[in-house]
DNA sequence: TGAAAAATACCGGAAAACCAGTAGCTATAA
DNA sequence: TTATAGCTACTGGTTTTCCGGTATTTTTCA
C-alpha cells in the first residue's frame, strides 16, 4: 500500500501534539509531497475555512476537541463547505458514534489505534471517493451490540401509526379525523405510548423513537 | 476472489423470482458447498427465524417486499435474533437509505446493480465479520449530497440548549429554572425553533432535527 | 375455542403548550 | 460605531396535551 506515491494536502485537527507529530510521519513515509495544515481547536479550524475558502480537501477531525465537540465540527464543516472530505480520528468506539459522524456527514472513521498502514489505505480510499473506515470501524459497524434491541418496547401497528402523525406535528384531533376513530381514542395511544417508552411526553417519545430507528 | 472456495448457508428474500435464481447461481460459482433458503415475504422470513430459531447466519434482504419494507423486516430480524447478519440487497441509492439500514442493525448493503465478483466478496467482507458496503454504496456513503446541509436553520446555542432540554420532555418551566432565565424566555424560543423548522409543534421539530443529526 | 393482546371509547380536570405581538438589553462583527 | 443577531421578558388568551381511571369490542394465536 506504501507503493503508490503521490502529492496530497491534509488538514489535521487534534489538540495532542504528540498524534499531530505522529500522523505527520507517517503521511511524509506515504507520499512523495505531503502538506499537513495543523489545528489544535475546532474554531480554529473553522476561521480557517471561512476564511481560505477552502472548497475541496481532506481533514481528520479527532473527536475530543477543547471548544467543541468532533460530531458537531464534522456537520459545521460539511455546512460552510460541502466539497470537504471528513474523516474522523477517534478513540471512541461505540458503533452509535461511528453512526452519528456519519450522519453529519463523515466520510470515514479510524480507530485511534490503527496502524500507520492503515490510516495510509484509508486516506487513499477516501481520495479515491470511497468510504474509509478502519478495520476495527468496520468490524464495529458489522456488529451492533445485541442490547441495542431487545430493550425496545414493541409497539403495536396501530401505536406506531399515531406515532408517526404525532411525530409530524398533527393534533390529537387531526389524527383522529385522518383515521377515522374518536380523538380520545388517539389520546389513549398516545398515553401508551408514553408508558412504553417510559417517557413523560410525547415530545421525548419521539425523540427515543428516532434514535432507535423506529421512525 | 473467486479463489478462496468454502461452505456457506445464506437466506434470500426477495419476491422477484429472476433475482433469486441469480443469486443462486453466482453463490454456486463461488463457493464449493452453498445452501440457499429463499423467501418471497418478509412474514415468511419471519415465521421461519421463529420456528427454527437461527441463532446465527447471513441473510440477503432486498428492501422492496410485498408485506413490509426491508428496513422494518431488518430490524425485526435482529429484535429476534441479534446474532443474524443481515444484507441488504436493494435499488435504492440514496445515503439516507442506506443509513437507515445500517441504523437499524444491518451489517451491509449492495446496490442491485453490483457486479457477481462484488456479491461475493461483500458476502465473503460479512463472513470475515466486517461491514460490506459494495462499491457504488461506498461511494455514496463517501459523499453526502451538498443539499443536506445548505437548507437546514441555523440554530443558535441557546436554541440547540432548549431543545435537547425540550427532547428529553422537560417543561418550559423546568428548563427555565435550570437555565435560571424566565419560563416566557423558554417558550420564545420554543416558538422562534418551530418557526426555524417551520413546524407546528416541538414535537415535530424534534423529529426533524433528529434525521439531521442535530441531537 | 378460550385467553391474551389490541383497538376502541369515555369522563373530568389540571397542566402545559401554542399563538400574536411587543420590546429592552447585550455582544459582535462590518 | 452603528447595525445586526441573539437573548431576554412581558400580556393575555386559546388550544392541546397529559393524567387517573374504566370499560367494551375485535383480533390474534396457542
Amino acid at each position: 500500500m506504501l507503493a503508490d506515491k503521490k502529492k496530497i494536502t491534509i488538514a489535521i485537527v487534534d489538540d495532542h501534539p504528540i498524534v499531530l507529530e505522529g500522523l505527520q510521519k507517517v503521511l511524509m513515509q506515504a507520499y512523495d509531497y505531503v502538506s499537513t495544515i495543523c489545528f489544535n481547536t475546532g474554531g480554529e479550524f473553522l476561521n480557517f475555512i471561512k476564511q481560505s475558502g477552502t472548497g475541496t480537501g481532506i481533514v481528520l477531525i479527532d473527536i475530543n476537541l477543547p471548544d467543541i465537540n468532533g460530531i458537531e465540527l464534522c456537520r459545521q464543516v460539511k455546512t460552510l463547505s460541502p466539497g470537504t472530505c471528513v474523516l474522523a480520528f477517534s478513540n471512541h468506539n461505540e458503533r452509535s458514534t461511528i453512526m452519528k459522524m456519519l450522519q453529519n456527514g463523515a466520510s470515514g472513521y479510524l480507530l485511534k489505534n490503527s496502524s500507520a498502514d492503515e490510516v495510509v489505505a484509508c486516506i487513499n480510499e477516501a481520495l479515491d471517493g470511497q468510504i474509509a473506515l478502519s478495520r476495527e470501524a468496520k468490524e464495529i459497524m458489522a456488529k451492533p451490540s445485541a442490547r441495542d434491541w431487545q430493550e425496545l418496547p414493541a409497539l403495536t401497528k396501530r401505536e406506531k401509526e399515531i406515532l408517526k402523525h404525532v411525530a409530524d406535528g398533527k393534533t390529537s384531533a387531526a389524527i383522529a379525523a385522518q383515521l377515522h376513530v374518536s380523538p380520545l381514542t388517539v389520546e389513549t395511544h398516545r398515553r401508551n405510548l408514553m408508558q412504553k417508552f417510559n417517557v413523560k411526553s410525547m415530545t421525548a417519545a419521539v425523540k427515543v423513537a428516532m434514535e432507535n430507528g423506529l421512525l
